[in-house]
RNA sequence: GGCCUCGUAGUUCAAUGGAUAGAACGGAAGUUUCCUAAACUUUAAAUACAGGUUCGAUUCCUGUCGAGGCUACCA
């Protein structure tokens, strides 16, 4: 028994007995009842005055009537203008929820043998710094939509792309180089990343000195930029590295080393684990093939100086160069070379990348470029997009040091629910590794949820202090929501088990909060298929934001141990399980996971 | 200059072209001898502006104003 279907075939047929009009049950749209009228399901009847031939208000009186006397499921209607409001039984609800509580996968849909494959590229970090706060919505942007992903059959792969190399590495490692001493993160204690930042720090700092020390000589902004010794230094390093310096070569291993060393562990206190990495020092130089290809297929065109470029004039876009007149590689060749090799190695039928906004031009370009020259995968690739991260007072400038770093922030959020749980004291059983857990996942279950709940295609405002509020609409509210109701559960005399498997009572009456309990779990299958086709972890943000307020109204209005019978007692702890349930499922599609108490 | 986004309560976010535009935080006022008060209830408060399409526009189109991004032989 599915409610809506149910509903959407009749409306069809009534449409055709009443009005002759040919339909079918996925072309009747119907919307929530506003809690202020009566009624599950509301349909518009505004599209249908014109086979009707009458009001809007008479159509949906028609309708109403039709539904009424020709199924035993419609309780009741009514109408307000052009609007149909529709009441189900109480038995189609149970019977609803009589299916749905055996069904453990529940809005899920399972991979096997025959799903699509989907390779999903996130970070990509560059390796010359820390991860910082717009990695962190990159991350779990990613990192919820692979699990969107999966939970619609598809199979998926996780890839990394690493841009270890070039000026920003060169200029971490130049100013190790002048300012370490041969020092290491295991001799200073740093956590390696950041270790490695430092120098890129303090080379950005040197550079910037020298500079003012060059315009205080007399020298123009430009010129001081020409005759920069750090910046010759750092070329001459970017070509040291190019041509093999063995030298330079082993630092650069060194350096990156840390730097993994250091996201590693990131990516394990942040729940993540790519499966396969690229890096840009093996592809940067494949590219050149293609390029060749394309040339003597004239795709691309060679200028007097001997840079090759494709001109995108006739598509809206302008001319792009896609090899240097010294033949090396641009970033957008590079990115031709990766989108071959990903193609080699896996068996992939849609190949995502999560990169920000600010790129929406470049995969532009690079799509249509790989359309061009004849690729048969470019049609299954895609950006997913989405928007800046800023804070309170403005964008993040590495340069003015208001950048937010990831394990800073990660820290801070643990701390702030460590603080807050141990306050309430209600977990004074727990070991101290189980206590250091449910810290762990509380705070990120606040930074998590902050993140993802805003719609990823918009740019966000990120204010450091709410993001460790536990209150309203954040994480913590949805877990302990989900604490409560096991809570409940642990309480009675029934076990899990025993819930599931009991047959659902026959219920007289349910309470409203009950029935919109009902109705949030039936829509739960479309919603997560919807996040999914439209790679946005907001939309379960929002669901499960609303089941868990619902929840709590229903447990603020009802007593379930104290019900004021058996029968209802018995209903509310299955419906109280099963909503704890799709809290738990719907939160880790977006990465976060919930405690049996908190 | 050209191209692309975006302007919703004081703030941060919602709303397949549908009813009186929803929440949260913050403000005001309440609820605990009762299953976890990280909760619940009440209350004040918003669609930048001007046109157009439509039975109906926060949503679609045009213009104005405002914010951001892209527009390198950078990545």
């Amino acid at each position: 028994m599915n409610p809506e279907l149910f509903l959407q075939e009749k409306i069809a047929q009534a449409l055709n007995e009443l009005f002759g009009l040919e339909t079918s049950a996925g072309q009747i749209s119907l919307q929530k009842t506003r809690a202020e009228f009566k009624g599950e399901f509301t349909l518009v009847t505004f599209p249908y005055i014109k086979v009707s031939k009458k009001s809007p208000e008479q159509t949906g009186e028609a309708i109403g009537t039709w539904l009424k006397s020709r199924t035993i499921e419609t309780k009741e209607f009514n109408v307000v203008k052009g609007f149909l409001n529709i009441s189900l039984n109480e038995n189609s609800w149970l019977a609803f929820f009589s299916s749905l509580i055996k069904n453990n996968n529940y809005g899920f849909k399972t991979t096997g043998p025959d799903s699509k494959s989907v390779m999903i590229e996130y970070p990509s970090p560059n390796t010359n710094k820390p991860l910082h706060l717009g990695h962190l919505r990159n991350i779990f942007l990613g990192a919820s939509v692979s699990e969107l992903l999966k939970a619609n059959g598809y199979h998926v792969i996780h890839s990394c792309l690493y841009n270890d190399r070039g000026t920003n590495i060169s200029k971490s490692m130049l100013a190790w180089q002048m300012f370490a001493n041969g020092s290491t993160p295991e001799f200073t204690g740093q956590k390696p990343d950041h270790f490695v930042g430092d120098y890129y720090v303090k080379f950005s700092n040197a550079y910037k000195e020298e500079i003012e020390k060059l315009i205080a000589e007399g020298l123009s902004k430009e010129d001081a930029e020409k005759h920069s010794e750090l910046s010759k230094k750092v070329n001459e390093m970017t070509v040291a590295w190019e041509k093999g310096d063995s030298e330079i070569r082993s630092l650069w291993k060194k350096m990156n080393d840390w730097v993994y060393t250091g996201f590693n562990e990131t990516y394990e206190l942040l729940g993540i684990q790519p499966e396969k990495f690229y890096y840009e020092s093996d592809v940067y130089d494949l590219g050149k093939e293609t390029v060749q290809e394309g040339l003597e297929k004239g795709i691309f065109f060679q200028k007097e100086d001997g840079s090759i470029w494709i001109d995108l004039t006739a598509e809206g876009l302008d001319q792009k160069v896609v090899l240097r007149s010294n033949g090396t590689s641009v970033y957008i060749t590079q990115d031709i070379a990766t989108a071959n090799e990903k193609e080699r190695d896996f068996p992939i039928d849609k190949s995502i990348y999560v990169v920000g906004n600010e790129q929406d031009y470049h995969f532009k370009v690079l799509f249509l470029i790989l359309k061009k020259l004849g690729k048969s995968y470019a049609d299954h690739l895609f950006h997913l997009s989405y928007g800046m991260v800023e804070l309170p007072t403005g964008k993040m400038k590495s340069r003015e040091g208001t950048v937010v770093d990831a394990d800073d922030l990660a820290k801070e959020v643990i701390d702030r629910a460590e603080e807050v749980t141990r306050a309430q004291g209600r977990i004074d059983h727990l070991s101290e590794s189980e206590k250091k857990e449910l810290f762990r996942i509380l705070g990120l279950g606040a930074l998590k949820y902050f993140i993802l709940k805003v719609d990823p295609k918009k740019k966000m405002v990120f204010n450091p202090e709410e993001s460790v509020d536990l209150q309203g609409n954040t994480g913590p509210f949805i877990q302990y929501s989900h604490a409560r109701i096991r809570s409940v559960i642990l309480n009675s005399d029934k076990n899990d088990n025993e819930l599931l498997n009991l047959p659902i009572p026959a219920i007289d009456s349910l309470q409203k909060e009950e029935l919109e309990l009902l109705r949030l779990q039936h829509a739960f299958p479309s919603i997560i298929a919807e996040a999914c086709l439209t790679y946005s972890p907001a939309l379960i943000a929002n669901f499960v934001y609303e089941l868990a307020r619902n929840f709590n109204q229903f447990y603020h209005e009802h007593s379930v141990l104290k019900a004021e019978s058996q029968e209802i007692r018995q209903f509310r702890l299955q419906l109280s399980l099963k909503t704890g349930y799709l809290i738990r499922d719907a939160m880790k599609l977006l990465g976060i996971a919930v405690p049996e108490r908190m």
